[in-house]
RNA sequence: GGGCACGUGGCGGAACUGGUAGACGCGCGGGACUUAGGAUCCCGUGCCGCAAGGCGUGAGGGUUCGAGUCCCUCCGUGCCCA
């Protein structure tokens, strides 16, 4: 029989078996029709059933879903459809992540609105969303551009402030002097750190902005027990919170009495402190330098302020610094000591000063050392007999910074100091008390966490609710004037000035005070978008409008907390760690409760672009530097790399420079030029490109380019070698779903990102892969409509029938465990396993009730990954009630799960020399003595007694001699 | 410089608590069916060897009856931090 291409319409029952060809979109989009209309992925609060809050990262909606959102969010829909399966009522809600620079820089570059740029965007993700099949419960939607969203972000930000877990205070930012504009992060460029838009170099500038205190949290922080979540991450986190240092706050005086805050870990040496270090941006010099040193003051600041925070603080480096011209007072012994600036000194860090005791800490030392200044021991060692071994700063060659007794120091002189670090050494403690004592210093300790700094002088975010008035300062928005909305009228300009437009806006800025009702000014800058993503999870929680409430009560109680997370591991020190601190202090101002947000956490990896080799070329020209410039005439594409690679050897070709002709591999081009490389690469002899020869070959525009089937083309369409590296559409290794979709359907777009690489892992994308998962669903859709039009028989063979239990009990058994665990690409190997084990029963068995039990597990694993196609095959073919998506996970049969028999592995001193098909149940007896009988095992043995014989049940038998 | 991962065929990757290395797929080789095929189906495919057999999880060492898996040293790659 013939090949029949019957289209599905015209599918006519009973006739031409093989004869629908699966074509997915003819399916696809029906059943995502009529999904949609049945509403059967909405997910209500049902106390009957057990409740699974499954959640994946919301994207930014950047205008097209990329390959990286499929892979992010495929593998979690079929988990969350297969927790579904297993009869939890499951949550697994998408929106947008709204607000965020792109979409201003788009207003900037090309005058759009960056809210008509972004709800474009949405638009279009939307529908892309869609195409994937996912179950997401779109009722639920949340945008955080929406001014009812982050009115909530604006309600929980004036909620902190009243707790104490929000306040302003001075930071540096980068700034452009000649812009004369603040810049953010990503506009600085390069190791030279200059503004992207004029070239000019950065400085730091400090500025009034709003921080959260997430330090106040950092100990809790640092506790996982209660998460399920990679190590990795726990690890990043652990990390960037950094351990507890304990000691106190200081404060210092200068001359003319500005206070000055110090923290250290070493109060026991106060009284060695012998200068003290600014940032050079501390907001004090401007006040405390006299006349005489500003000039330098000046220069070295302005050399400091150009340098990132690694380059300042890299222990490698020689400490710079200049003296500043103005002295302290030492509180403790009321000393005039010097004050210098240094930039291994951050603002950022502290309290941006710090006392410098030379003799014991090294970094100070070293600083006294380039710098002449006073280095005065102040704690000695002991010796074995706890005797004083006396410090002389004349010959030290390294600060002590062990323990010891202090001296020299005032009423502490006497103190001993057993560790030299933390609150229970009981000498350092003692200096503390004194110091709270003389109201000089106090507790205090310090995490390598910082607070979170929110403000951004931006437009597109949150506007910060806070105003502020002459008289009464700084006061929050009163709450039943909340949203305050960002202004989108023609008075808002897209100015790249590096703040704020509502800093321009001629109105905008000005109200009234909520304490005194006088003139007042609102805050302009807004909130970073780190916000919107802290408490989306608890957004969803709503069915109607979030006008009224943050979240339904209802169902938060219900749904709350998610119980699986899922997203990329990127944001491991940033927003993880954000939507942790934002649950806690939640919980402690009362709105929530519980320990965390999300319990159970997994990352999916990258995926990579696809290596590419470059194109073959023959370029005919002429030398202008022999070997290694040359001007073409003429480029030709031979063939491509691929199949040359696959030549053997002699046939390669080689370096051809005397007859003005080089045959080689594209490895870069531009507009002029084309790099060729004229030694084949060849990796399977171990070659890693060191004995490449790159010739640069310049193209005029008479040169002749012939590409085979591309009649018209340029050199531009040369293709050239490309390694693994992320996608990027510089590169054109860009992986687009779409055109995927379109060319195999969403379904074979599903089980591919599942099956090429371990979810956790990723990898580069390879693109004849996909064809092998196509084939498995094709031969999947064959084999049901197959099956659909064959006859029932009743004559099945025990034997068989077992086989195929086995084989599909065992595979179930597999599924519902890499799934639970999320190894999608293992799930899908088991079934691929099955259908080929299915293909050489089927003739044995299509049409008897093992068959069609067969085919019903089938297609409920199949529903989670291919949830298209198994509903179409389970409900239009083999017309079973919709919708598979709504049926249970199959059970396991234990007992057909069993195999009957086992290889038994035979080992000679832990060689395997044999294997043996045994029963299950075999006894350990019989299985030795199998075993020693067997002939491989007599041959070695040579009537030798065996030493030792080690049996393990089920797997082998290992014979020691 | 520190921390954490990882290193398996030509390629992507399997291998649960140490127990048959290479599942599944790509690619490749052969065959069938076709006017033809890049469609479909079947067979083969770690390396060496005609075979018996030997060798194989980055390198070297160790623990063990037995190591891809555990321990040590080194090399390489990636990520995070400084």
């Amino acid at each position: 029989m013939g090949r029949c291409f019957a289209p599905s319409q015209a599918y006519p029952p009973g006739r031409c078996l093989m004869a629908r060809p699966y074509i997915p979109h003819e399916i696809e989009p029906k059943w995502q029709e009529r999904w949609e209309k049945d509403g059967i992925h909405h997910a209500d609060v049902d106390p009957n059933k057990p409740k699974h809050y499954a959640l994946t990262m919301f994207p930014y909606p950047s205008g097209d879903l990329h390959i990286g959102h499929w892979y992010a969010m495929v593998p979690s829909d079929a988990r969350a459809r297969f927790m579904r399966m297993r009869g939890y009522n499951v949550l697994f809600p998408m929106g947008f992540d709204a607000f965020g620079l792109p979409a201003e820089n788009a207003a900037i570059r090309r005058g759009i609105h960056p809210k008509v740029w972004t709800y474009q965007n949405i638009e279009r993700m939307r529908k892309q969303l869609r195409s994937m099949g996912a179950m997401f419960d779109w009722r639920r939607e949340v945008v955080t551009c929406d001014p009812e969203y982050y009115r909530w972000n604006q309600y929980w930000f004036i909620q902190m402030y009243k707790h104490g877990l929000a306040y302003r205070k001075l930071a540096p930012v980068d700034w452009c002097p000649r812009c004369n504009t603040t810049l953010a992060r990503e506009q600085v460029i390069g190791e030279e750190r200059v503004c992207e838009r004029c070239g000019t170099p950065v400085i730091k500038r400090n500025l009034e902005q709003w921080f959260l205190k997430i330090t106040a949290y950092a100990e809790e922080l640092k506790d996982f027990s209660h998460l399920d979540w990679p190590e990795k991450v726990i690890n990043a986190q652990r990390q960037w919170i950094g351990d507890r240092s304990e000691g106190a706050n200081v404060v210092f005086r200068t001359e003319q009495g500005h206070p000055i805050e110090i923290f250290t870990t070493r109060p026991d040496t106060l009284w060695g402190a012998t200068f003290m270090v600014l940032a050079p941006e501390h907001p004090l010099l401007d006040e405390i330098v006299p006349e005489s040193h500003q000039k330098q003051v000046d220069e070295y600041r302005h050399r400091a302020a150009r340098l990132s925070d690694i380059e300042r603080t890299a222990e490698e480096r020689e400490k710079t610094g200049v003296f500043t011209g103005a002295y302290a007072i030492n509180p403790v012994n009321g000393e005039r000591i010097p004050i210098w600036i240094a930039d291994y000194v951050l603002m950022t860090y502290g309290t941006g000063a710090i006392m410098a005791v030379p003799a014991h800490d090294q970094r100070d030392f070293e600083f006294a050392k380039k710098y002449g200044l006073e280095i005065r021991p102040v704690i000695f060692p002991l010796d074995e007999d706890g005797n004083p071994i006396p410090l002389d700063p004349a010959t030290m060659t390294e600060a002590y910074e062990g323990p010891g007794v202090m001296v020299n120091s005032g009423p502490l002189t006497g103190t001993r100091i057993v560790k030299a670090k933390g609150w229970d050494d009981p000498g350092i403690m003692k200096v503390i008390e004194w110091l709270e004592a003389q109201g000089i210093g106090e507790r205090a300790y310090q995490y390598r966490l910082r607070d979170w700094l929110i403000s951004r002088q931006r437009y597109w975010g949150t506007p910060i609710p806070m105003v502020y008035c002459e008289k009464c300062g700084w006061n929050p928005v009163p709450e039943d004037q909340l949203p305050v909305t960002l202004p989108d009228d023609e008075h808002v300009q897209w100015k790249p000035t590096g703040e704020s437009p509502l800093t321009y806006h001629p109105t905008w800025k000005h109200t009234t005070c909520p304490v005194c009702g006088g003139p007042a000014v609102r805050e302009t800058d807004t909130m970073d978008t780190f916000i919107d993503s802290s408490w989306y999870h608890l957004a969803y929680l709503q069915l109607g409008t979030l006008e009224k409430e943050p979240f339904d009560k209802k169902e938060y109680e219900y749904w709350f907390p998610v119980d699986t997370y899922t997203g990329g591991a990127e944001h491991a020190t940033m927003h993880l760690l954000y939507v942790r601190f934002f649950h806690k202090a939640l919980r402690d101002m009362g709105f929530v409760d519980g320990p965390e947000p999300m319990i159970q956490l997994r990352c999916q990896g990258v995926v990579l672009g696809e290596p590419r080799p470059g194109d073959f070329v023959v370029v005919e020209g002429e030398w202008t530097q022999k070997p290694t410039a040359m001007t073409a005439r003429r480029i030709r594409v031979v063939r491509a790399s691929q199949e040359i690679r696959h030549l053997p050897r002699e046939q390669w070709g080689e370096f051809r420079v005397e007859d003005g002709a080089i045959w080689g591999e594209v490895y870069f081009r531009d507009e002029h030029l084309v790099h060729v490389r004229v030694n084949p690469y060849r990796p399977d002899e171990g070659d890693k490109g060191e004995h490449a020869q790159l010739v640069v070959v310049t193209v005029m525009p008479e040169t002749q380019v012939e590409i085979p089937g591309k009649p018209d083309a340029g050199h531009m369409e040369l293709t050239y070698h490309l390694g693994v590296e992320k996608m990027s559409k510089s590169k054109f290794n860009v992986v687009e779903p779409g055109p995927l979709v379109d060319q195999y359907g969403a379904d074979t777009v599903r089980a591919y990102l599942m099956f090429f690489a371990r979810w956790e892992k990723g990898g580069p994308w390879d693109s004849r892969g996909i064809e092998g998962v196509a084939r498995w669903l094709r031969r999947v859709w064959n084999l049901v409509h197959e099956s659909a039009e064959a006859p029932r028989r009743e004559d099945a063979d025990p034997d068989k029938v077992r086989q195929l239990r086995y084989h599909v009990h065992s595979t179930l058994k597999k599924v519902t465990h890499d799934l639970e665990n999320f190894d999608f690409n293992t799930a899908v190997a088991a079934l691929m396993e099955l259908m080929n084990a299915l293909g050489n029963l089927k003739k044995d068995l299509m049409g008897t009730a093992a068959w069609d039990e067969a085919l019903d597990v089938y297609l409920r694993m199949l529903a989670p990954i291919a949830p298209h196609m198994a509903e179409e095959l389970w409900t239009e073919v083999l017309g079973k009630p919709y919708s598979v998506h709504q049926q249970a996970w199959p059970e396991v049969d234990e007992e057909a799960a069993r195999a009957p028999e086992f290889t038994l592995v035979i080992q000679v001193n832990g060689k395997v020399r044999a294997r043996i098909q045994v029963p299950v149940d075999i006894t350990e007896e019989e299985a030795k003595r199998l075993a020693l009988e067997h002939p491989a095992v007599q041959r070695r043995l040579d009537g030798r007694e065996p030493k030792r014989v080690i049996y393990v049940p089920g797997k082998l038998v290992n014979i020691v001699v």
